[in-house]
RNA sequence: GGCUCCGUCGCCAAGUGGUAAGGCAGAGGUCUGCAAAACCUCCAUCAUCAGUUCGAAUCUGAUCGGAGCCUCCA
């Protein structure tokens, strides 16, 4: 079973057949740096980071580029209403997206252009398609003349005559159809500028990942990529500028991603229902929120609420405690007993070795995460069922089964950047992270547990009871094992 | 208004023609001094209606409900 993804252009699966034999060149459009990031931005990013792993995962040799839109309308509007420069604004939000992406654990591109760093490849798109009769230049603007292009709206699936209606001439445009979209705008004072054939001026949006995409990956490459709501008008556009310019198709696969909504309704700066993505880190653990955003398929909507993500903490803590006990069943010292298979070691190995096929199947069929997790609770739950048996604590075919069942899922849950902490690690750090909320230290929980530990060798349970009753009033569980007694947040 | 998409258990969410994965919550049980954790068992016929088909959550049509795009937006 090969890699099938679901392609815009087509409305549906195809079966994914780079141009070049095992290399993809994958194009993801960044962000415009006028503010800081938001869960959506951060959805888009996480999606695109599995499939850049996972496409590296089975085998192929990925050029992946996102680039920085670092000149624009906003841009410049957001730098004068704070009185600095533009590109100091831009670097500030350059940095900022950085930061936000490292905390993610995301992958870093292999390339990361920036547009004010293509002004000359910008140029000499623009001048081709004026020389090919798709644009024309007015006043000190280009424009894309839509009607010379006859794919316009081809990837939207729309036609000019429905289009019409929302469209329109902004005074001061000098366009010839109300649809037609600037290349190049001639700048007014003290906006940033740059020289070309038609006077001081500044590309308009679209035409640099036109020019950026053509330079890193080639007129016509394998991927292409973005949120939903770039297939109008941002896509569209790149589509006709760079077919209306090199005459070949562009892009092979079309790739978007749904919306992060709250409370069913889009995450946008205008509604003003965002969250910053630094906002929601303070709270949540960035593996949280991946692992959240992948229990959802990337095409669908996904809410995000206080609940989900609880939820989806909650997931995430039952897999690593499974790998902590995993790692604490292999024994220390050499296996005793090989005892007749038992059913619960034989599931155990059937799920574990079949991990990495199941894997492979769910996410050959369009990224399909959400069922990879699935396959990730069914092998936890094998997992547990044999770790929890004490009578194999030194069965060297219970081992075995364990070390290759926790082996399997961490290396799978890598390629989604999942299961990247060590289990006691993370156990530890979900742990404390609300242990501020309780007014208690750790050391204070350890004293009581300790003299529970007395009151329970006396048999004195009314104190034991006690102890315990009064931590869990305080949101503290204790958890008694042979091996002793921890504790951890409710 | 035009064009897309969606509606699966209390909640989250896979499944797009062969008879409903998984997680959370809930019920019962094992373990435990009692609990917790873990494990075991139980828990849906897929918005509604009408069609196509040997067979539909999956295809078609209608209805109801929700969202997105058409202006900047991941």
């Amino acid at each position: 079973m090969s890699l099938r993804l679901y392609n815009t252009l087509s409305g549906g699966k195809e079966e994914f057949v780079p141009l070049r034999p095992g290399h993809v060149g994958m194009y993801v459009c960044g962000v415009t740096v006028y503010d800081y990031c938001h869960v959506g931005h951060a959805r888009a990013n996480i999606v695109f980071d599995i499939i850049y792993r996972y496409l590296q995962f089975s085998g192929y040799d990925v050029t992946y580029v996102r680039n920085y839109t670092d000149v624009d309308d906003k841009i410049i509007n957001r730098a004068n209403e704070r009185g600095i420069d533009s590109t100091l604004l831009a670097e500030e939000f350059i940095s900022a997206f950085d930061e936000d992406m490292a905390a993610l654990g995301l992958l870093k591109p292999t390339i990361e252009p920036k547009a004010t760093q293509h002004i000359s490849q910008i140029i000499t798109l623009v001048e081709r398609l004026i020389a090919g009769g798709r644009a024309y230049a007015s006043g000190g603007d280009v424009y894309y003349a839509v009607e010379s292009f006859p794919d316009y709206l081809k990837l939207s699936k729309r036609n000019m005559d429905e289009m019409r209606a929302g469209a329109r001439i902004a005074p001061g445009e000098l366009k010839r159809h109300p649809m037609d979209f600037a290349l190049w705008k001639s700048a007014k004072a003290g906006e940033p500028a740059w020289e070309s054939p038609w006077g001081p001026g500044r590309p308009g949006w679209h035409i640099e990942c036109s020019a950026m995409s053509i330079q890193y990956l080639g007129e016509t490459f394998d991927i292409h990529g973005g949120g939903k709501d770039l297939v109008f008008p941002h896509h569209e556009n790149e589509i006709a500028q760079s077919e209306g310019a090199t005459g070949k198709p562009f892009v092979k696969y079309w790739l978007h991603n749904g919306f992060v909504n709250v409370n069913h309704e889009k995450m946008s700066k205008s509604l003003g229902n965002f969250f910053t993505i630094r906002d929601i880190l303070k709270t949540y653990d960035a593996e949280v929120l991946r692992f959240f955003i992948l229990t959802a398929h990337y095409r669908s909507p996904i809410d995000f609420s206080d609940q989900n993500l609880d939820e989806a903490r909650l997931g995430l803590t039952r897999f690593y405690q499974a790998l902590a006990n995993a790692s604490n069943f292999v024994p220390q010292t050499q296996p005793r007993s090989n005892q007749p298979e038992r059913e619960e070691i034989a599931e155990l190995s059937d799920r574990a070795s079949s991990l990495e096929s199941r894997f492979k199947e769910a996410m050959d069929d369009d990224f399909n995460t959400a069922l990879v997790i699935g396959h990730f609770f069914d092998l936890t739950r094998a997992l547990n069922r044999v770790t929890a048996i004490p009578e194999l604590a030194f069965d060297s075919a219970a081992a075995t089964a364990v070390n290759s069942a926790s082996n399997s899922m961490i290396k799978l849950g890598n390629v989604l950047g999942l299961f990247i902490s060590a289990p006691s690690v993370w156990l530890e750090k979900q742990k404390h992270a609300d242990l501020d909320e309780t007014g208690l230290s750790s050391a204070a929980i350890e004293g009581l547990i300790s003299e529970r530990q007395a009151a329970r060798a006396n048999r004195d349970f009314a104190r034991s009871d006690q102890i315990r009753d009064e931590l869990a009033a305080k949101g503290i569980l204790l958890l008694d094992s042979p091996q002793g007694t921890t504790w951890k947040c409710k």
